[in-house]
DNA sequence: ATGTGC
């Protein structure tokens, strides 16, 4: 086997690769990496180095895991998943990343392809204007600085109540679109300044909101596709990739500041400078916890916000309310994130980094919505490919922290693509195919192109075979709006 | 990801 990597590294089973702790001097329990074995040789060496440096951290418990969508990250790898005792372990923002929930929305419609084809240009270009997209880019809602800090602590639940969406939205969220324990007063005026123009914005990158069609033939599981709201017929669903905005970001950025001296003084030492941690139960690290909390918090609004303005426009297009499309919300999961969970060693703090909860339908933790089905999870493809909806397993809680991947994970730099694809002609290409974009950036969506993401299919078939997702259904995009 | 640099 060929890899980029000179580590021993074992085969468990088909989908699942051990590198042992005497690989590397320092390490406290075993790395796992989720994939085929295509898809491992297929890895960048970051990822082995990356997740081995994991393995090193103080309290880390059972494994340093990362899933088949993985590559290079900043300290942890895109994709890494691990473990800290709430004890003795340590929290660090590297392995949450600089968007703080990140995540994924999917909301349903009645409508159907026949339906929104001939008005496609026309929704597409409504949801443009109505969702503000690209670097530093400004919402509709004007917050003053105590509404914004019950944004940080109300999350989603402060959204609905401003008529931003529906009540019955908020049970369709991971933690019900608000996380408990965000304390604005030690967020910093500068993350505050940065964030408080923001609610209601898509970002850039690789942030999309995108009208996709349910493939007919694509459904593996009817039955639970059914009970989720999704019955096919070429049946018409919105899907949205955002986050925290700048407001993360700088939170983000405040806290890296504050570990490493933290770390000095709590005399932690790390393999790489960007893993910074600092102890869970130390007052930095309770700090960093709530102030990442609010940032999740902003993080749900703003795909809440979204939300209002995606059935907006389609109620605009369509002349019905979106109450009377159906737009009923599917689920909303982050993917950037760190949370306390009870596991066999008891409880700890799971640090989620491109790599999505997957909780089984005997969690506890879920609402009855998903008793019967386990907990949705949304995974976006590239603009190019499809999506799916798979849906968590007791199998993932009981072997990876009830986690999964999040996407398909890019296999080529943003440099590297752009001197690959012209923006311009790939629009061009994608409206020849069907797919209508809408983009702020050329550059920008030269980045996003197909071809610089593993093939997503095989990146599911990893982890529906690894027995810590099943598969619900694919979707393809017919529609894209792109920072 | 990001007022895409301290």
């Amino acid at each position: 086997m060929n890899l980029n990597t000179d580590m021993t590294v074992n085969r468990i089973t088909d989908e699942i690769w051990e590198i042992p702790m005497s690989e590397k001097p320092g390490m406290l329990v075993p790395a796992r990496i989720y994939a085929t074995e295509g898809i491992l040789q297929a890895m960048d060496s970051g990822v082995f180095d990356q997740v081995t440096n994991v393995a090193c951290l103080p309290g880390i418990r059972r494994y340093a895991l990362c899933m088949p969508d993985g590559h290079w990250g900043y300290g942890f790898p895109i994709g890494g998943v691990a473990a800290f005792d709430v004890q003795d372990g340590v929290i660090s923002p590297g392995g949450v990343g600089y968007d703080i929930n990140c995540g994924m929305r999917l909301i349903r419609t009645d409508l159907t392809l026949a339906d929104v084809q001939p008005y496609l240009e026309k929704l597409m270009t409504e949801l443009f204007r109505k969702v503000p997209a690209g670097v530093g880019a400004s919402g509709f809602v004007r917050l003053s600085r105590e509404d914004f800090g019950r944004v940080m602590t109300h999350g989603a639940k402060w959204c609905v109540e401003r008529g931003y969406g529906w009540h019955r939205d908020l049970v369709r969220m991971e933690e019900g679109g608000c996380i408990e324990g965000a304390d604005p007063s030690i967020v910093t005026d500068h993350a505050l300044q940065r964030g408080i123009n923001q609610l209601g914005t898509l970002g850039s990158g690789n942030h999309y909101l995108e009208v996709q069609v349910v493939s007919n033939e694509r459904i593996f599981d009817p039955v639970t596709a059914a009970a989720l709201g999704i019955t096919g017929h070429e049946q018409i669903v919105v899907m949205v990739h955002c986050g925290s905005r700048g407001f993360g970001h700088q939170v983000a950025s405040d806290y890296l500041k504050v570990f490493e001296k933290a770390m000095r003084r709590y005399g932690i030492t790390v393999k790489d400078q960007q893993l910074a941690c600092a102890p869970f139960r130390s007052p930095e690290g309770q700090d960093y916890f709530s102030a990442m909390n609010c940032a999740a918090n902003t993080a749900f609004a703003n795909r809440q916000v979204i939300t209002h303005q995606i059935r907006e426009a389609f109620a605009t297009v369509f002349g019905r309310s979106a109450e009377a499309l159906g737009m009923e919300l599917v689920y909303d999961v982050a993917h950037n994130i760190a949370k306390v969970e009870r596991y066999a060693e008891g409880e700890l703090v799971v640090h989620r980094k491109g790599a999505t909860r997957a909780f089984g339908p005997g969690s506890p933790e879920l609402p009855e919505t998903f008793r019967q089905t386990g907990q949705p999870v949304i995974c976006g493809g590239s603009m190019e490919t499809g999506s799916y909806l798979l849906v968590g397993t007791d199998q993932a809680v009981r072997d990876t922290f009830g986690s999964t991947m999040h996407g398909a994970g890019r296999t080529m730099s943003r440099a590297q693509a752009k001197r690959t694809v012209r923006g311009e002609q790939l629009q061009l290409q994608m409206k020849k195919r069907g797919i209508v974009v809408k983009a702020v950036s050329m550059s920008g969506l030269a980045e996003e192109a197909g071809l610089a993401y593993k093939n997503i299919s095989e990146v599911v078939e990893s982890v529906a075979r690894a027995g810590i997702i099943r598969k619900v259904l694919e979707l393809r995009p017919i529609g894209n709006i792109k920072g």
